[in-house]
DNA sequence: TACATTTGCGTATAATTAACGCAAACTACA
DNA sequence: TGTAGTTTGCGTTAATTATACGCAAATGTA
């Protein structure tokens, strides 16, 4: 009377990076029988004796040689039954943090492209990628203001500039630089360095660093970082 | 070359309830091999043909009859990939809510006993339903802050002081009574009805409803519903 | 030297949160 | 009938935080 279950479990991911002040998203090629190409979120299936977490690392380490800051997991999918039109997969997603700020993918092969996609110039994806996304995006965005994921997207030394384009572009909103400045410094989990940046206009600016040790110390005390705009 | 998928997919509920000022989860008592009994989390294996959300309303109108009011997937639980001794499993948990208030759950047979326990008076829980419950009650505790979930663990029509109980014995906070009164009062969720409390004791107090209308009308708009405590 | 540009620090005002006072409306009981 | 006990419902004030700006400092460039 055992009625054994045919489904299949695989891993997607969802791997930003920030570069340039735009929001990119890393998409691989994936040959559909002989002549249907579709640009597709990295993943695979998950092997027999590999966590989901190890499954996520070991497809995006086939795939490309992204260095990820950040990883966590997003959603699982399984309620469209037919999500895939071949087999039923069900797919537990995570998304990613990078900085591509320079960062060389690897190389194109025959079989397999790899590109980074602008958030707003994805083309339509293989199976339900695009909502997948979509769901990915929304994470991030309410993710980065109730914890300081912004610094995983960034250089380990950063300008206070870029860092409130970061937040600008992912939100998709104006804020204050004044008040936006202030906020974080009171928090006390950014270090300034000795070093300015090397850009030649305006006056020189400090480049700071992400202190994780202080953050993680204020954590215990309760504190809770938050970035909020009207 | 085909490496065949041996994995099961699972999934686990954790229904919560809320009655005589406590928090309770409702657990199942299942029997391993001849002898041995443990409680677990109501759940089970997805069948071929269903969606994630329906395996779970199945599994839980097999074992118990309650009503849900509020669900929403948790987490998925695979990357102890010993978490089920006998196979790999993978379970995508869920949690509800559901109005415990009077509340009768499916009569006990000889096989299985249904029960609702105390949040803090939780047994050792079969396979890692325990942390999975952990992550669940974390869950809650964050999401009642920043959702209007509270009512769906509350009659239909309620006191504000059950409204305020039921914050500060989730969250394990104190609160301020009349603070938290005007906040609320404030966003305009709520309608009071006609009715007052059968209570005998001080005095009446009006009965209350959440209007979930007028609540999505306000999110429309941006409205952001938020319950803070030092 | 004047100008454009970006950084870094400050200040005034509005809005929100936190802390508390107290009368109203009931029951119970003497 | 009146007094004590209890819970509700509405208020006021002080402290904190958010918002909206102003402006000088430090560079490169014309």
């Amino acid at each position: 009377m055992e009625n054994l279950q045919n489904i299949r479990i695989a891993v997607d991911a969802i791997v930003f990076g920030y570069k340039n002040n735009d929001l990119y998203v890393l998409l691989i090629e994936q040959q559909f029988g002989t002549s249907e190409k579709y640009w597709a979120l990295p993943g695979g299936l998950v092997q027999n004796s590999e966590s989901l977490s190890d499954a996520v690392i070991r497809e995006l380490h086939e795939e490309t040689n992204v260095q990820l800051t950040f990883m966590e997991q997003l959603y699982t999918f399984g309620d469209d039954i037919h999500r895939d039109s071949r087999n039923r997969v069900i797919s537990v997603a995570y998304y990613a943090l990078v900085d591509a700020s320079n960062l060389e993918i690897k190389a194109d092969t025959d079989a397999e492209r790899v590109q980074w996609f602008k958030i707003d110039e994805i083309p339509s994806l293989a199976f339900d990628h695009n909502s997948i996304l979509q769901k990915a995006i929304s994470r991030l965005k309410s993710k980065l203001t109730y914890e300081p994921i912004g610094f995983d997207l960034l250089p380990e030394e950063f300008l206070f500039s870029d860092l409130e384009n970061l937040y600008c572009t992912i939100l998709e909103k104006e804020i204050d630089r004044r008040n936006f400045r202030k906020k974080i410094l009171s928090y006390g989990i950014l270090e300034e360095t000795e070093k300015f940046s090397p850009i030649k206009t305006g006056r020189p600016a400090k480049l700071f660093k992400f202190n994780k040790l202080k953050y993680n110390e204020l954590i215990e005390k309760g504190f809770h970082f938050e970035i909020k705009f009207a």
